[in-house]
DNA sequence: ATCAGAAACTGATTTTTATCAGTTTTTGTA
DNA sequence: TACAAAAACTGATAAAAATCAGTTTCTGAT
């Protein structure tokens, strides 16, 4: 982790996809700009881990973060990625409590640390950032109920069909229709719930249904419709 | 479902558990008192449905509320109850989306009724309430999350153990340890996630290993630390 | 370029859980 | 209180998924 290498200005993620800084005036993105700590992480660094204590949050410049929570010896579950424009940790600075994931970088990521006062002043001084703040926590909250239904309810086909499908939209594909990131069959099977045999499989039986296409953990995504089906959508 | 009839003060519900309404002035109680619309619902009645539209959010006086999503084939996925101090609906409002959960009444409540503008109002007025308020999303949202792994990682046989002593700290036991809430049994599997027959099978068993007695939907806990063991906590 | 360790893969087997088809019991209502 | 409907229960079976025990392939570091 390296301090402080070409600061990128908040301005420039202000543009990316959840605007969380769009509301705010250009005095508080000065201070926000002048506050901030930026960090460079290598693949495979810690960010911060479940049950330590956070007392900022990090926005994420470049790179992907998996937040993952540990479970049932050891074997972890992803939880969600964090990308450009996300941020994280804000969870534990709102609620006062201890980091209940775990954020590791699985691409070499650059991250901006704010400390949680600035949070905090922020929220109190413009009810626009804080309404856009608890969106995107409603946002998240929605997205983690579906989850909860999925996992209770679909088996582990229909489960592995519908990330696949959730990867794409996060991370898109490129021009030969490939994922845009790299996972081991293992985190795929922390986010699907499952032993990672089972996914190796199931993506076999999906080559062999000409739905995707493997080369190594590159996923080529062959028959879309084929997959909405699966994951039934 | 019956109006206005005995209108409860927001001040008394102020005493519930999570205090959402602690830090608002008298004047913006007075107003959210004088606003308010109030009503009772009998068991079964639904308070609002997946995909429709809210416009405003509900505080529970009296009650037990179920909140599911509907899952494949019809089958109720539990995502949480709502009991007295408890507010509903509030995330549709903030994030200005379609209901993404179904409100049923299991036990005869009475609930208060706010439109969204209000909600909104305060928020920007308030900027304690606003934390308030943004600390509650983010507990429910850090509890979805252990959900999560809970179902993903864990046998039926471990969740339906947590969900009982899950029940207990949400309901608490009377005075000869019978669990304060009466679910079917179909309804402790739309929250384990499993299918109505294991909990019935695994509840035999319990009670076969004196964890528990069952009487119709009494469910005695006897076993406390047992249960506490099975559900690997 | 080599090599060790990690990851990916395969087949056999066991365990868990769901499903189906019924019977019995409970419950709420007329 | 009787009765129909719903819920609870039971046993048999099928399906899904996990586990185990390997082999092969890939990958990153020296």
């Amino acid at each position: 982790m390296k301090n402080n290498q070409n600061i990128p200005a908040c301005e420039e993620c202000i543009s990316a996809e959840y605007a969380i800084f769009k509301d705010l005036t250009p005095e508080q993105l000065d201070d926000l700009n002048y506050e901030k700590v930026c960090s460079f992480y290598k693949r495979g660094n810690i960010i911060f881990q479940e049950g330590h204590r956070i007392n900022g949050f990090y926005c994420v410049n470049s790179g992907i973060i998996k937040m993952y929570k540990t479970g049932i010896d050891g074997k972890e579950q992803i939880i969600r990625f964090a990308k450009r424009g996300d941020i994280i940790g804000y969870r534990s600075v709102l609620s006062s409590e201890l980091a209940c994931t775990t954020a590791r970088v699985i691409e070499d990521a650059t991250l901006c640390y704010v400390a949680g006062d600035s949070l905090i002043t922020l929220i109190k001084e413009n009810p626009a950032f804080a309404m856009k703040l608890m969106q995107l926590t409603c946002k998240e909250l929605g997205e983690a109920n579906n989850y909860i239904t999925d996992i209770a309810q679909k088996t582990v086909r229909e489960r592995l069909a519908e990330i696949l499908l959730l990867l794409k939209d996060t991370f898109n594909l490129d021009e030969n229709q490939v994922l845009q990131i790299s996972l081991t069959r293992e985190e795929l099977a922390n986010m699907v719930g499952t032993a990672t045999e089972s996914v190796i499989r199931l993506l076999s039986e999906f080559k062999q249904d000409q739905l995707i296409e493997l080369q190594g953990r590159k996923i080529k995504i062959l028959n879309l419709p084929g997959l909405q089906k699966i994951a039934n959508f």
